[in-house]
DNA sequence: CCAGTACATACTCTTGCGAGTATGTACGCT
DNA sequence: AGCGTACATACTCGCAAGAGTATGTACTGG
């Protein structure tokens, strides 16, 4: 779980997880789609395979790459426990304390920033 | 979206999270909870708040934590568009990779890297 | 008003992570 | 066999993030 959150936080990795969400794509594909060089691309995929988040499969030189289900399944299944907070009927109760705390933080926290 | 999986992708946050599933909770109770010193709780807890995770109710000198609605709720709308690939019948699909698909992808595209 | 509680914040230090660059390797083609 | 493609890996560097420590601040009871 931990993992797999580790691996989706990063904007680049979840650019790479959005692009596989269409579909498999090789390396030289998802380095044109998000124009980033292709060692980066290498890296994260690497990270994102060790997460257990995508499979490669080798295709003659060409490595592709595609989502895998199970981390997501956790992903939802851990997020489910919490459906009693977020599945709620919309309530602008939350909303608006936040925005209260955040004006009360702006009056007296602020002193020098280094 | 980014930021509340950046919030999470922490040990302790998680934790923090997966505590104030349970209600809400003063510093202190998380702290106790967790064995963690309190600044560290502080500033993640600051982490939480300003990723909109979590919202403060002043009480005395309490400060009490709890869970925020729409960033899970965020969460599980971004999830669900990947619905198709983790909510299939076949568990086992992704792992025996199917190789019917993509012919094409030749030599289009890929020339020289700049 | 004083002292203690309950937190937040500032500061330093260390480690990890991502970017950039260079090089290694497997495969196909002619 | 040699070359080009497609990708992985090694290495260095800079920076940001978490831990630890110390101190500041708000509220409350006596």
């Amino acid at each position: 779980m931990l993992q797999t959150l580790t691996a989706l936080a990063e904007p680049t990795r979840l650019r790479i997880v959005e692009v596989l969400g269409r579909g498999p794509r090789s390396v030289g594909e998802i380095c044109d789609r998000l124009a980033i060089e292709q060692p980066q691309a290498s890296k994260h995929l690497r990270v994102l395979r060790e997460s257990g988040l995508v499979v490669v499969e080798t295709r003659a030189q060409l490595r592709v790459y595609s989502l895998r289900a199970r981390p997501l399944r956790e992903l939802n299944a851990w997020l489910q426990r919490y459906r009693s907070i977020w599945a709620e009927r919309l309530d602008r109760l939350d909303e608006l304390v936040v925005d209260l705390t955040r004006e009360k933080e702006r009056n007296h926290g602020r002193k020098t920033r280094k």
